[in-house]
This record gives structure tokens, sequence and C-alpha cells, in this order.
RNA sequence: GCUCCUGUAGUUCAAUGGAUAGAACAAUGGUCUUCGGAACCAUCGAUGAGGGUUCGAUUCCUUCCAGGAGCACCA
């Protein structure tokens, strides 16, 4: 059940506005109740009178209907705004369900592209926002009853493998088998080096993509022990990360005959054109600078393997909505792509978005880059988070175990660096600086993790079960505890507001929002010595409290730990 | 040169058409006969500059300033 929602309905219904005309949200202070509505503002304007005046006259309405009688204990007008105060027979009904995932009804499919790193490079942290806000979107979407499937849509065919194979030629010692992949960067670095003074490289690796893309077989045998040993390196430190499993890891190779047949379709459609040699596709219309599909020495580009992408996914997973997790930097690219794809009639009624992130930069806010030798390593991340989040765990729990403090860092050290970048609006920069990345205070992680626990902790020094939930209660509460309940009830709104703006962030903090009003909450409440009556009420809170934290991170790829 | 993104407190961020711009860190001062102090409470402090649209603008438009990214044979 959507809060927020269901108020919308009712009032499009009284007023006969358009549900988009007007917005139903989230109230900032509990003077505001618990959701509010311009909807007066905008009848106002329509029927050219006052807010106020069209604002008691819907409230009239709103009172008048028994169904929203049940919902709100109070409506009240101020400034123009309708405010809605929750009932609380209303708020424990959608306590009870919030962290139940939705039902998959409507088979929509959402596909999420995300993580998508080149084989013969080791994951670096340029890759962590891609994988991270990804993962977390993957979550989101199947908690909301989506069918999602997930592509990493690695990159391991075209030049990128030609180069490989040539740089193997030339310098490596090793059989390609047991070739890791710090050998396949060593070797790729060394070759793109001496690229450039020797141009007989370039040519040697034009010869050798040329080999792959023939499908001789030492090549194509040479390229897959190149691929698999890169995958296997990619899922070790996607298990290290806690992500989920992906669909599919098709990589570019997987859409080659798609690839193949994308230029000369497009020419015999008319879609394309040649100029200066190469191949385009005109996209004057979208306002865009033409994209390029072929190369004069007739090679596909990135752009040709994405158009086949699209294709290829069009007739196999039929999905409804694509998100292409990947960095701002490559707006202009998809933006032309999804023209591209306009233009030559693909992709109708599917919702192609670019799911853009911003920039890891420098200290000097330059982007990090391979070339110049200035890449973090994923794994050096996780390795630096774990360690001070076992330093923080020891000088805090002195009388725990070393394993148990191993369990506990592992699993905050990665929540933090999930945490870090999921609780930031995804569009802006991040500076990269290892104390902030690594920070164990404020709205990070442990907070949230600490709340669980102590919440958790209290729910069993009182031996309560799950199933006593006495959610039912919520009237028997004092109002400021019934705030945080009416709060803790609007989570789901929050992941659907989350979903329709792809902004995992939402999530986050909403979440630190709820730890810090439920750590300012049991500070002044007693539960376990409270009289039966608000004991019952206020233990079915904290498990409340207790079941949207563990959900949320949950969304966010964190799990919880009952003891931290 | 053209296009796009960003500019909020000393710092890092939030709010993308709504009400009194919200946190964290730092600083300062408090809470303890503790349901786990990785906690709670309080003080200080900000929308780059100018114009416009709107009942209402951090949010939309526009000019300028500052930073960043992209712009045909890389991915």
């Amino acid at each position: 059940m959507f809060i927020a929602e269901s108020l919308k309905a009712y009032v499009a219904q009284k007023s006969g506005l358009a549900q988009d005309a007007f917005s139903m949200f989230a109230s900032e202070r509990p003077a505001f109740g618990d959701f509010s509505t311009n909807a007066a503002f905008v009848l106002a304007q329509e029927r050219n009178t006052s807010p106020f005046l069209v604002a008691e006259d819907l409230k009239r309405e709103l009172e008048e209907d028994g169904q929203v009688q049940s919902m709100v204990e109070r409506l009240e007008v101020k400034n123009g705004y309708i405010n809605f105060f929750l009932s609380p027979e209303f708020a424990a009904q959608a306590l009870r369900q919030v962290t139940k995932p939705e039902k998959r009804t409507a088979q929509e499919t959402v596909l999420v592209e995300y993580s998508s790193p080149n084989i013969g490079k080791t994951l670096s942290i340029a890759h962590i926002r891609s994988t991270i806000i990804g993962d977390a979107l993957a979550r989101i979407y199947k908690f909301l009853g989506y069918r999602v499937i997930t592509d990493s849509h690695i990159g391991d065919w075209g030049m990128l493998a030609g180069k490989l194979i040539a740089a193997y030629k030339l310098f490596a010692r090793k059989p390609v088998a047991k070739l890791t992949i710090r050998d396949m960067q060593d070797l790729y670095v060394r070759f793109t080096m001496d690229e450039k003074e020797k141009p007989e490289y370039t040519q040697m690796a034009k010869k050798e993509t040329v080999k792959l893309q023939r499908e001789e077989k030492d090549s194509i045998r040479m390229w897959q022990a190149l691929a698999r040993n890169s995958i296997k390196e990619f899922d070790r430190l996607y298990r290290r990360l806690g992500i989920l499993k992906f669909t599919y890891q098709h990589g570019e190779s997987h859409y080659r005959r798609y690839t193949e047949a994308v230029v000369p379709d497009c020419v015999k459609k008319g879609y394309a054109r040649q100029s200066e040699g190469s191949m385009i596709i005109d996209l004057d219309k979208a306002g865009l600078p033409p994209m390029l599909i072929q190369k004069s020495d007739e090679g596909f580009l990135y752009a040709t393997s994405d158009l086949a992408t699209i294709i290829e996914r069009e007739e196999t997973i039929k999905p409804n909505r694509v998100l292409y997790v990947v960095a701002n930097e490559q707006a202009l690219h998809f933006e032309q792509l999804f023209a591209a794809a306009r233009t030559c009639g693909l992709a109708q009624g599917i919702d192609l978005v670019h799911v853009k992130f911003g920039m890891i930069l420098g200290q000097d806010k330059k982007k990090l880059s391979t070339r110049q030798g200035r890449t973090v390593l994923l794994e050096e991340v996780l390795d630096e988070a774990i360690k001070k989040a076992e330093s923080i765990a020891q000088q805090k729990n002195p009388e725990l175990s070393a394993q148990e403090i191993q369990t506990i860092a592992r699993l905050i050290g990665i929540a933090s660096v999930k945490y870090n970048d999921l609780s930031q609006n995804r569009n802006t920069d991040i500076v990269f600086d290892w104390s902030k990345m690594l920070s164990l205070d404020g709205n990070s992680a442990p907070y949230a993790l600490y709340t669980y626990a102590r919440l958790a902790n209290i729910a069993r020094k009182a031996h309560a079960k799950a199933r006593a939930l006495g959610v039912r209660d919520l009237s028997r509460l004092e109002r400021q505890e019934f705030e945080l309940a009416k709060r803790a009830a609007a989570f789901k709104d929050t992941v659907r507001q989350a979903a329709q703006e792809n902004l995992p962030n939402l999530i986050a903090n909403y979440l630190y929002d709820l730890a810090a009003r439920s750590n300012a909450w049991y500070e002044q409440y007693p539960v376990l010595s409270a009289p039966a009556e608000a004991r019952r009420a206020r233990l079915g809170l904290a498990q409340s409290v207790c079941a949207v934290l563990k959900t949320g991170l949950g969304l966010l790829g964190i799990p919880v730990l009952e003891k931290i």
C-alpha cells in the first residue's frame, strides 16, 4: 500500500484534477500533518479564485467521504495546503505491510545494465558507482514487484580484445590460461604505452581484431581464455561486495551477429549514409551531432554494438524499461543512441533511460584515469574500509572475540563504502577522499546499523516473538512516538519515489531520518520498564522500525547484524 | 568554438515548483543510578551575481562569473 498514492486518488476524485496535475508529499514537520497536497493552488489557478477558499471546500468534501474518514484523524488547511493527519488505525494497517514486497501483478520488466567492466582490467574505483547504484536499483524494482533482469555489459569485443591478443603475443611468457587479470592489465598498459612510438603495434591489433571477428579458431580460443579469467576475477570482487548475482554478463561479443547486421540493415532502410568514408546516422531532427556506426576501415564501434544490443534485447527479453547505469561522461553517447534507435524505428514502447552519475575525482578535482596511473583499485578501497572498521570495532567492543570483530568489520567496511555512495545524489561528482569514503560517523552505515542492533536488542530482551507485532495499538502511543510510527509506515512511499526517479539516495536519507528519530525516541521513552499496555505498544513500534531498517538497508545492498 | 553538468554553512552533502532551506563533520556547551555512549540535547553558521516567469523559485527562463565533462572513426 502506498499512502500518498491512496490519498492522492481521493483528492483527484473530489477535485476533478488529473493525478499528475498536483502533488501529494510527505510533510516537512509534524504541525503540517503527515502528508500534504498543493491541489488547492492548482484548482485556484484554474478557477481564478483564492486557494484558501478552494482548500476549505475541498477539505469539506474529503471529510464527507467515509473512506477518507477512516484514513485520517483529521484534515487541516494551512496556507492553502491541505494537510492529512493519519489515523492510528490506518497507520497501523500500513505499518503491518510496509516491509512486504509488492506482489508481481503486471508483468512489467525492467532491465538494469550496470557495472559493465572491460576484460583485461581490474575493477577500479570508477566501477564502484555503477555497480553499487545498479545493484540497489535492481533490488528496489524487485521489491516493488517488477520483473528485473540485470546485465553487466562487459567490454569484451572489438579493438580492445584485438589489443589484448596482440599484447599477449608480443610480451607474454605464460600460457594464456594461467594469465591473471593483473598480468593482462600489465600487458595492456605496456602495449598502449609502446603504441605511441610504434604504429605497427596498432596495425597488429587491428589485424587481430579482424581475425577475431572472422572467428578464427586460435583467436577465439585465446580470447575465450582472456574473457573467462577476467570474469572470474570480476565475480570474486562482486562476491566480496555482496551484490546480487547478475542475470547475464553477456558482453558485447554476445551481440556480435546483430552488430554485423546493423550497418547493412540501416543502409538498406535509408537510416544511415556515408560520410568521410565512414557510416553515420543523421540526428539533426533530435538536434544532435550524427552518430558514427562504422569506421572508414569498416570496423564497428561502441555505438554499433549498443544498437545491436537494443535489437537483441527487444527480441529476447522484451523489456518495458531499460536502465543504463553509466557515468555522466557518456551522456551524449546515450542521447545519440536513443535518438538513433528512434530514427531506426527501434525500441518502440520501451523506456530507455540513462541513469547517469557523477565522476569520482581526485583531490585536485580532476578525473582519475588509468593512463596517468592514478587509479585506485576497488579491492584497495574494500581492504582499507574493512581495516578501518576493524580498528574501530576493536575499540568499541573490546569484549568481543577476534572472529566476531572480523565479521563485524567486514560487514561494516563494505556497508560504509556502499552507503557513502548511495546516500549522495548520484548526479553530483564525488571528490575521492579516503577519510570521507570510510567515514563511520554521522549519516553513515554504522549509524543505521547501530540503531537497528539496539532496537533489536530491546525486542530480544523482551523475548518478543516476531508475530506479536503490537502495531494494532498505535493509539496507545504518545504523540511523539506516534510520529515515529507514521514515519515508518511511509517507507514504501519512499521506495516508490526512489524508483520513479532512480535515486537510491532518497531511501538512504529516509533511513537516516528514521534512525535518528528512533535514537531520540528510545532515549526518551522506556520500553521494557513501561506499564504493560505502553510496553506492548512500544515493543511493537521497536519491532516495526527494526523491520523497516532491515528491509531498507537490504534495498541498498546492506545486510544488518544483531550485534555490532 | 559548440553542447551538457555542477555551484547551498569553514568542509562534505540534502532539498528539483511549495510552507520557517535540512543534516553530518569541525567548533562550543550540556545529558549518564545507560532497555548497548558507534547515543541524546543545545548553540554557531549557507542558496556564486544580476534580471525575469510564478500566488510561491535553491529548483524554471535569461545574462554574467567560477569549476568540470563531452564534441566522428576509443569504450
